[in-house]
DNA sequence: GTCATCATGTAAGCCGTTACATGATTGC
DNA sequence: GCAATCATGTAACGGCTTACATGATGAC
């Protein structure tokens, strides 16, 4: 799910490895902070299939003629990792290509894998990326998994088995998938009258 | 943090692998299964560690005198496979050692481990072994946790840079971690008012 | 007799972490 | 000149999953 993460990000606008952490949290509201050990290894593997590419930032002086030579090479790699004239330096900021466009669009839709509450937020987060009718299968089935799931803590929460601190975990349980029920609807009911409002999508 | 729910749940009663998955569920609160490629080698390790043991389950007929045979081996095997003549064969059930209780503790209430929220609710639904000064310092440093996680979210769904799901996510984001304070401060009142009601606890 | 459920276990592999190594830039 | 922050990367390792292999019991 990181790839579809980073992608996400990469399709608004290009980035740089160190900004994609806090980018996680502040837009696509990444609660526990992934490590920079996984973002570099994960850049790297999505530059090797083809689907990020490094660029050379904004504003070119020297526009980097390739001379064949060592110190060409050096240069152009020293042009690729200085930044925008925004003062910072050694940065490697990348772009997404067609091809990862492609691939990012099929994984955000990917109906076989089964959302937990982490991917299903970023997939909500991205979700202006998918058709209405994905959309609503998205919420549709977390809303089921959410149903269920909902059934059980409220058994556990009547369970007199438990104590009082188990039972207080089951009942909050219960309270928070109801919120998170409550959000889905809502979203769901955003769908549909926006679906009546332009009458065109297909049934 | 596996090993401190199973520790968790053989505190209360003996188990057997297979059980130890639903009631992770039931009884403490764990919202994604861990799968029984998780259960069986960590029950195994334990074991090894000394912290569990395997038990001949209740009412052993013909009470298993070891003959240093190869034949009384497997005859043992077989006793300790055969439960409590409730119809089910060949489980494998589990009892914690004095020592696996004493690292349960150890764990349930080692400072050094920070808490996200499924770690949080595990120790929450696992507070009665907890002194009530190690419940308040669990609650309190989960509280300051999340209210910088609240500030960050709220943020998030101010943020005009967003569009509509994104900032979606992030104000369901805050309302989550709301009634996750509310929750927190709910326990910590009842907290408190207990160590009135008994006016004893160290300062 | 065969299907669903209960029950244990192993092996391969994924995905992520921590710890480490390196270095540039900015502010004091 | 030094510390804090920004920035990239590697290596070792940990924990959990999936898939596989096996087998007993109870219900129909």
């Amino acid at each position: 799910m990181l790839d579809v993460a980073i992608l996400g990000l990469l399709m608004d606008r290009d980035h740089h490895g160190y900004e994609i952490r806090s980018q996680l949290r502040e837009r696509l509201g990444d609660s526990e902070s992934v490590s920079f050990g996984s973002i570099y290894p994960a850049l790297a593997r999505l530059e090797r299939h083809g689907l990020v590419e490094a660029v050379a930032p904004a504003a070119p002086r020297s526009p980097a003629i390739s001379t064949g030579s060592l110190a060409g090479e050096r240069a152009s790699l020293r042009t690729l990792r200085t930044s925008a004239g925004l003062g910072r330096r050694s940065r490697k900021v990348y772009r997404i290509t067609e091809r990862g466009r492609q691939e990012f669009h099929a994984l955000l839709a990917d109906p076989t894998t089964v959302d937990d509450g982490r991917t299903f937020s970023l997939r909500v987060a991205l979700a202006r990326y998918l058709t209405p009718a994905l959309r609503v299968r998205l919420l549709e089935r977390r809303r089921q998994d959410l149903l269920e799931r909902l059934a059980e803590v409220r058994q556990g929460a009547d369970n007199p088995d438990l104590d009082a601190y188990a039972r207080s975990v089951m009942s909050h349980a219960a309270h928070s998938v109801e919120l998170d029920l409550e959000w889905i609807d809502d979203l769901l009911s955003i769908e549909r009258s926006d679906s009546e409002t332009f009458a065109q999508e297909a049934k």
